[in-house]
DNA sequence: CACGGGCGCG
DNA sequence: CGCGCCCGTG
């Protein structure tokens, strides 16, 4: 027996919201450490992996590990039908052919519960090998989604080139070429506003522009995003949440 | 050699905005003197004359006359990279073969730098007659804008007649009519919205509404516009820049 | 269905 | 000036 109780509905909704375009239907992993999704976008060039840990909802318990198979659109139809604010539990029985989703706003008077249809999704287990970064940026969640909107209306790539002096998102396209570069920032006052640079050896790599903005539908998750760069591997981008992360990988492009 | 640079890139991106319905591709043309663009518009039925006088850039160098030739629907997406507070450089180098547009943040911890390819485009001079006017009105841009507004809903034309009394927008349409008459007015405190009429003849031109709809995309550059009739003559629609001017030149319809 | 632009509020 | 909400367009 699963229940998951959110004091802001909006989180999970923006979750959903980020990660449907990528996956159609897929497991979220109930465990009484929390809940965890891992799965492949629809043409197996990404991967996206959340974390919600049991102490970032106000009441937990899960007695059994289980699997709820869940379609998202579906999902995102049910998530509408509450408010931002609202509570928002999330209830599953033993053995359940549904998943129980509860809205009720702050002053208790307004209640709505509906239940959605499980499916059988045969787990490919994902194993996400970890890897030693050689560059980890991290910059205002807002500034990156601007980058890779900008960036979207000349080419269909976006490299991204880090010295400890900066980073350099660059790209190339019929009508010209862009690029954006960023100093290590402080920011005293706001500390979400700043830029950092964590770096080993210089790297750059070259990325599919279109899963970048996907990507970016997380940003009212989190102020500040953080990119995890290696020569010749996946970036990680990753959204911290207050008790978890939602973190997606993307292979880059070969150098011709 | 091309290098302007302007304090805030919302003053050329307006300007493009304003522009761009009206002419695909046109010339800028780069002297000592500043930036200027003159072009019909696609169907040939408007003017639009744009002049930036050098002393409005805070720095700005023209070695040698040069046509920039761009297409604006580019332009526009490289200006969109770039904030409105951002200072904005121009720059080109002999015989170039794009543009540079460059974006520097006031805490100069973000740059970006585009590149733009430029096209050829044969300029056809355009002689634009001096005319004498008849009256010259002038009266807040929002004003301008917000009859112009009105009466689309109205009618695909705009009567504009002009005494010393006053001026009297008026249209006529399938739903019924409508008009506005504004009489001269001083507002000491806010001369920006003050009505003023300088008239050596009563004057009546009807024009059409779609075009004086697209000359008000330039509102934002200037608190007021003025409009210059003189009868059978096209309008003269300029709006003021700290600096030079933003001017459309619209034949009217002919009286049947 | 999703994205971008405009308007109003803090 | 920035953020959020609403509307219109592709």
């Amino acid at each position: 027996m699963l229940e998951g109780k959110l004091e802001q509905a909006s989180l999970f909704k923006k979750i959903v919201d980020a990660v449907k375009e990528l996956v159609q239907d897929c497991n979220f992993d109930c465990s009484d450490s929390g809940i965890a999704l891992q799965a492949m976008d629809t043409s197996h060039v990404s991967l996206v992996s959340l974390l919600l840990n049991a102490d970032g909802f106000s009441e937990y318990r899960c007695d059994r590990n289980i699997a709820l198979g869940l379609n998202l659109t579906s999902l995102t139809k049910i998530l509408r039908c509450g408010n931002n604010e609202d509570m928002l539990t999330l209830e599953a029985q033993e053995n359940p052919d549904s998943l129980t989703v509860r809205f009720e706003n702050t002053q208790q008077d307004r209640m709505s519960e509906y239940a959605l249809k499980l499916m059988d999704i045969d787990q490919e287990h994902l194993g996400i090998p970890e890897t030693e970064y050689a560059a980890t940026i991290t910059l205002p969640s807002a500034e990156f989604q601007r980058i890779c909107r900008d960036m979207s209306a000349i080419s269909e790539s976006i490299t991204i080139e880090c010295t400890k002096a900066g980073v350099k998102f660059s790209c190339e396209g019929d009508i010209g070429n862009g690029s954006v570069t960023l100093k290590p920032s402080a920011s005293a006052d706001h500390p979400e506003a700043a830029t950092k640079i964590e770096l080993s050896e210089p790297v750059s790599l070259t990325l599919s522009t279109k899963y970048l903005l996907n990507f970016c539908k997380a940003t009212g998750l989190s102020p500040s995003v953080s990119l995890k760069l290696a020569d010749e591997n996946p970036i990680l981008v990753e959204y911290p949440l207050a008790s978890g992360h939602l973190r997606f990988y993307l292979a880059p492009k070969l150098d011709e």
